[in-house]
RNA sequence: CGGGGCGUAGCGUAGCCCGGUAGCGCGCCUGCUUUGGGAGCAGGAGGUCCCCGGUUCGAAUCCGGGCGCCCCGACCA
């Protein structure tokens, strides 16, 4: 209602079509402070419903919710090595705890007051690892303390160069599990237990397919012994990791002697595992279903799945209109359903169907005088399936019955939809360098291709076609038939690969 | 940090080249009429023209310097 201009369409930009609806859809707004920005109560609400069911499923497998500071010592992060490279040049770094005044009048202004610095500066957490496993040594004697399955909801900071609402922000918001267990083998499992965990929740409920791997060496979470990943094609084409999870090994648990007592009565390290999924998943929601008319929302995360307008002439007929709405969305919500009445009366109802469409409102319900005469409602779909009518006129009675499997069937749709979509620019037997260049140059997509296993040849792609290595993927999403060589070197290959640009 | 673009009312913009009362659309407020795809009419409110300095009788406009934002790269969830 706000913008009567069009929006820009995904071809005439992706990413202004994509900064456009994120602002007009009322998801997120810049804010004062560079690289930050306000998440916006429509868009806050789309993160708790993600955060409800994540939630939930981190209960069901086992883990418990905790809180640990936001500031990390310096020297903390600085014990394990790889970690340290990682996340030293993206610091935010608290040196002082008082400001004083200086200057007069005009001039006056605020600075650090130098008697207060801090003996170790303190660094706003980048991630957790380094504090919780401190924490975790103190916890933890015997292997019978094992395993701890922690979970935490929090907020990151990360100082990075380029910032984008949702995708990259200085500060995101996000949860990091960490646990720590008596072996390999069972970290290994935990840490691909999380990983499912993650899949099923973007799959089933953001309806964002995703493809399952591991990350090579260069990629890896720094600090970490293997990574792996759910990696998910957005409509420009490119890749968007959405989550992670890591099997740390003993590296922090060595620097942090998080050590117990086996059973056998010997002193081992434990062994961790840490995964995360952050806000860019709405980020990532956005850019895979949105398209020229603003946001569409997989039904289980919108945070309103049924949107309904009365329609009325005269005022007489306007209360009976909207008590008709509020006795449907009163019927719906008690069938599950996210229901909202929109009775604004300064506005006509196609505004509200523009604005609702922006909004990605999966489902909409018209309610007017002659609907209401032949006790009837009219249904429109934000998407339609194949064949499937714009716009339906159904017995009230029938609305109400089936919402909630209208509802199941939008949700699968979408997940069609952007599987298609998906394999559409997915590229196979792929087997000269100048079409693999050709690919990753042009529209783009995932090239799946033999490699031969060294960074090197990881290093080229980057330079070549500013693509990278997404992940290794699993078996199920493998060619039929392994590449025999890699794609760069034509050295014989020692694992399947998945290249792609990336966000 | 390199390349490009842009800062004028809440939003979108015109005016800038060629200095002279800051204009338009949307939104907002009031009233009346309206409401099945972005309502109409009438009246009204709202401006440090990004900031600092300079030139000038006079600067949104010209000159110098700064700051901010967006896009494309390098860095990353």
């Amino acid at each position: 209602m706000a913008n009567e201009k069009a929006l820009t369409t995904h071809a005439e930009s992706f990413s202004e079509w994509y900064n456009e609806v994120v602002l007009r859809a009322e998801l997120a707004d810049y804010s004062p402070v560079r690289g930050c920005m306000v998440i916006r109560p429509y868009g806050f609400r789309l993160w708790e419903l993600m955060r409800d069911r994540l939630d939930l499923r981190f209960r069901e497998t086992g883990h418990q919710n905790a809180y640990f500071p936001l500031f990390i010592p310096q020297s903390f992060l600085a014990r394990e090595a790889q970690h340290v490279e990682g996340f030293a040049k993206e610091a935010a770094i608290v040196t002082h705890t008082r400001l004083m005044s200086v200057g007069e009048g005009e001039n006056a202004t605020l600075v650090p007051d130098p008697a207060s610095k801090l003996e170790e500066p303190l660094i706003v957490r980048p991630t957790s690892e380094t504090i919780i496993y401190e924490m975790f040594s103190k916890w933890v004697q015997s292997y019978r303390d094992l395993p701890l399955l922690y979970n935490q909801w929090a907020n990151v900071v990360r100082w990075e160069m380029r910032t984008r609402l949702f995708l990259r922000t200085t500060e995101f918001l996000w949860q990091e599990g960490h646990t720590a267990h008596v072996s390999e083998a069972e970290a290994e499992e935990e840490t691909l237990r999380m990983l499912g965990v993650y899949r099923e929740f973007m799959e089933g409920w953001l309806a964002m397919p995703v493809v399952t791997g591991r990350k090579s060496e260069s990629e890896k979470f720094a600090g970490a012994l293997r990574t792996y990943t759910c990696e998910a094609m957005m409509q420009d084409n490119k890749a968007l990791q959405n989550g992670t999870s890591h099997n740390l090994g003993q590296n922090f648990a060595k620097q942090f002697a998080l050590k117990f007592a086996s059973e056998a009565g010997t002193e081992e390290y434990a062994w961790n595992t840490s995964w995360g999924v952050s806000t860019r998943m709405v980020g990532g929601l956005v850019m895979t279903h949105g398209d020229d008319k603003g946001l569409v929302l997989p039904p289980k995360i919108a945070p309103i799945q049924v949107v309904i307008v009365p329609i009325f002439r005269k005022p007489q007929e306007g209360v009976e209109v909207l008590s008709k709405a509020q006795e449907l969305s009163a019927a719906l919500a008690a069938a599950g359903v996210r229901a909202h009445v929109d009775a604004r009366d300064n506005l006509t109802p196609g505004a509200k169907y523009y604005e609702w469409e922006l909004k990605g409102v999966p489902l909409r319900l018209e309610v007017g005088p002659k609907d209401i005469a032949k006790q009837q409602v009219v249904l429109v779909s934000r998407v339609q399936a194949e064949g499937e009518e714009r716009k339906q006129f159904l017995p009230e009675a029938e609305a109400l019955a089936t919402m909630g499997r209208r509802l199941d069937d939008y949700q699968a749709l979408l997940l069609e939809r952007a599987r298609a979509r998906r394999d559409a620019n997915t590229y196979r037997g792929v087997d000269s360098y100048d079409r693999f260049r050709e690919i990753l140059d042009g529209a783009g997509g995932f090239v799946y291709t033999g490699w031969c296993g060294s960074a090197e040849c990881e290093a080229k792609v980057k330079d070549d076609v500013k693509a990278t290595l997404r992940c290794l993927p699993f078996e199920e999403f493998r060619s039929p038939e392994a590449p025999a060589t890699c794609i760069v070197c034509g050295q014989p290959s020692t694992a399947e690969a998945i290249w792609a640009k990336a966000y």
